[in-house]
DNA sequence: ATGTAGGCGCTACGCCGACAA
DNA sequence: TTGTCGGCGTAGCGCCTACAT
């Protein structure tokens, strides 16, 4: 499991504005609901342990929010390679204030040769989906938006995370009481009545709607805690993610800032930080070491293999789609040479999937030919991790496999 | 007069998204609807004018956008001065989708050293407050913006800018279309009527208060433009800024990012892209060159000495306030050696002017003593510019004037 | 000249079962 | 099991004048 409990602590002070301005949220939020809204796919790398980190990658997600490509006005940074090894020094959870998008910001620290060869530790080989149990999350119906009515609860989820009701009164009702990612609390009337009986939010519901902004299509989900607490959350469509243009910063100065920082820190030792959106863009580019490590040794890729690969389906569960490889090569060889970043151009199977990445990298994928258990993610799932031998040098294992 | 006529042509289509989502606004709109909004003490260099551009300036940009002052993390730039004199290639308006904040996107281009002595044309001498004549502001009441009525709307201000009503008409009353920054169109009701008679706006003005989510305290403006065209936009209050923390770049990588994108600009004689906020904080970075030299070579500044300065007042008008000169001295000695930036201490007559900023730049102030009409702004004020010598080099006589 | 409050009509919000998918 | 609808009661939106500043 990613050590949760190393995060930083939960319920420390919100930062003060300097100007007597607006108070900004700067704490780190509840982990469990924060992984509910990020969704089944999201993991974070434990705190302490040996991170790879992507500046390809990290242009990604910022050209994904910008809407704008790092284009030729990007100064090279040669001395900046195409992967950071770094100790994963800080993660702090958070949410946008106007729209709840999810969003931890982390500190990373580029590691020396010497330690990027030390042997993993436990927890760096563990991985978890840390998804609540005590959950359930549902996609808004037209009704449910609409001003006429309330919200109708899935039977299923009201008799396993809401209280249990008093079915002797008549009508059996209750008022609940949940958290947002903000810790702000919302009111909401649960009554079970109609015929055929259902569970249903009305008084408070509308006034959350509207608050939130909420159209059909969007999911609102909700936990019971370990202390019985009720916490709520919401996940927008993926299609209305309207994206902003910043008015602070151009898009080229955000590119500049992205590869400037990890280039300063990596010449310098220094700490540095950065944002990952998880439901922005589909672009990890922290990865865990052992996680990296592992598909590059184990996984030798070859034009024209099979292999799985897991999405999130509009349900928010998880789902395997079949591929195969077309090919293997750097999608950008002038800027970043012999750079693992989305390395593989794959096809998919099903003409459905038209929309999913063209491109992925080793470490996202599970092979579907022998061995099986050595292959991410499988042997990081289990529970009780087994060693690995690493006796060969990392760059020489991967220029072995794929770059000779 | 800045030549609002160079700006880049407005109604130009707006840019499409990249992945099929979001259209993001990105054409220039409307001049004098934008300068309304700006404020009259904000003005806009000519395009193709030289301006001077003073990364400290833009960095506290970028603190108070992000409330993090830069730090110790952020590396060095010994190549970059403290002020480059650059080329304005390029100038577009823009409003924040979200809160119709007002910004300028810039485009500069560092001059060499052979370009920045070359005389100054007419329209970089040349400055003008941009405030369209047609036009009226009024801070919105508690009953402006309660759900329980319309906005009244001042008598002069119905008179000059709105349709003459037809007064036979029983009450006198019409519809009025405006459109806001985005183009987007508002209907309003006016009518005329009370005891005693006022001028009103009341069916489609909460829908629009809703909309804007304005409150007691922000101002509304309303424009009538040369084809007789309704225009209106809006001035949220300064106290509730409410500064937003990016989610997708930290403050570190933003302030690397400035200094970066100006420090390769710089090395390269390429393209850079800024973002000026007016409203956002009183850090003016991008000054018209003329104004800039105007205000080194006939103002030398003294400890002690009596000077005036303009602010924007409540109501929108400006006013001047009296100071004295404290102390000459760079703000960061280290970083930012020999920076005309913000070099001069003041304190201020009166003692309601507890909040205002204890350091200014030369060209900021209108010195008390003789001579009165070489100094800026009043030198540049003047709609026939008079020509003045330029025999020595720019940074002789500033190193002659302040730093000998 | 214009901010606020009382009066009050009427819209549409929102609670209810009835259906049907 | 749960999405949508017709039904309605009523809170509060919003138009009006009166009055105060």
């Amino acid at each position: 499991m990613y050590s949760s409990m190393r995060l930083a602590a939960a319920g420390q002070a919100p930062e003060q504005a300097i100007g007597g301005g607006t108070v900004v949220e700067r704490r780190s939020l509840n982990s469990e609901l924060w992984h509910a809204c990020a969704g089944p796919l999201v993991g974070l790398p434990a705190v302490g342990s040996r991170v790879v980190y992507f500046p390809q990658g990290h242009t990604e997600q910022v050209a994904a929010s910008t809407q704008k490509e790092a284009d030729a006005h990007i100064p090279n940074y040669p001395s900046l390679p195409s992967r950071l090894i770094c100790l994963l020094d800080n993660v702090t959870l958070h949410a946008d204030l106007e729209t709840d998008e999810v969003y931890a910001q982390m500190t990373l620290i580029p590691t020396s040769n010497s330690q990027q060869e030390s042997p993993f530790s436990g927890s760096e080989l563990a991985a978890a989906s840390k998804q609540p149990t005590e959950y359930f999350c549902k996609t808004l119906t037209a009704s449910d938006t609409s001003t006429h009515g309330g919200f109708s609860i899935p039977r299923r989820a009201a008799e396993k995370v809401f209280p249990r009701l008093d079915y002797t009164q008549q009508p059996p009702a209750q008022e609940l009481v949940a958290r947002d990612l903000h810790d702000q609390e919302w009111h909401f009337r649960h009554i079970y009545r109609g015929q055929p009986r259902r569970h249903l939010l009305t008084t408070g519901w509308s006034v959350f709607v509207s608050a939130k902004r909420l159209q059909a299509g969007d999911s609102v989900l909700f936990i019971r805690d370990d202390k019985g607490q009720l916490l709520l959350g919401i996940r927008r469509a993926t299609r209305q993610q309207t994206i902003m243009p910043s008015s602070v910063l151009s898009s080229d100065s955000m590119h500049i800032g992205v590869l400037a920082a990890a280039n300063h820190a990596a010449a310098t030792n220094s700490r540095f930080t950065i944002f990952y959106n998880p439901r922005q863009s589909p672009s990890e580019f922290v990865i865990p070491l052992a996680k990296y490590h592992n598909a590059i040794v184990n996984c030798p890729a070859t034009v024209g293999m099979r292999f799985r690969m897991v999405f999130e389906t509009e349900e928010s569960t998880i789902r395997r789609y079949m591929g195969t490889i077309t090919g293997i090569g750097d999608i950008d060889p002038m800027r970043w040479p012999n750079s693992h970043w989305r390395s593989l151009k794959v096809g998919w199977d099903e003409s459905t999937a038209g929309e999913k990445q063209r491109r992925v990298s080793l470490w996202e994928i599970e092979p579907l030919t022998a061995p099986f258990l050595l292959c991410p993610p499988i042997a990081l799932r289990s529970k009780r991790p087994r060693g690995f031998q690493e006796e060969e040098d990392l760059e020489l294992l991967m220029k072995k496999q794929l770059w000779s």
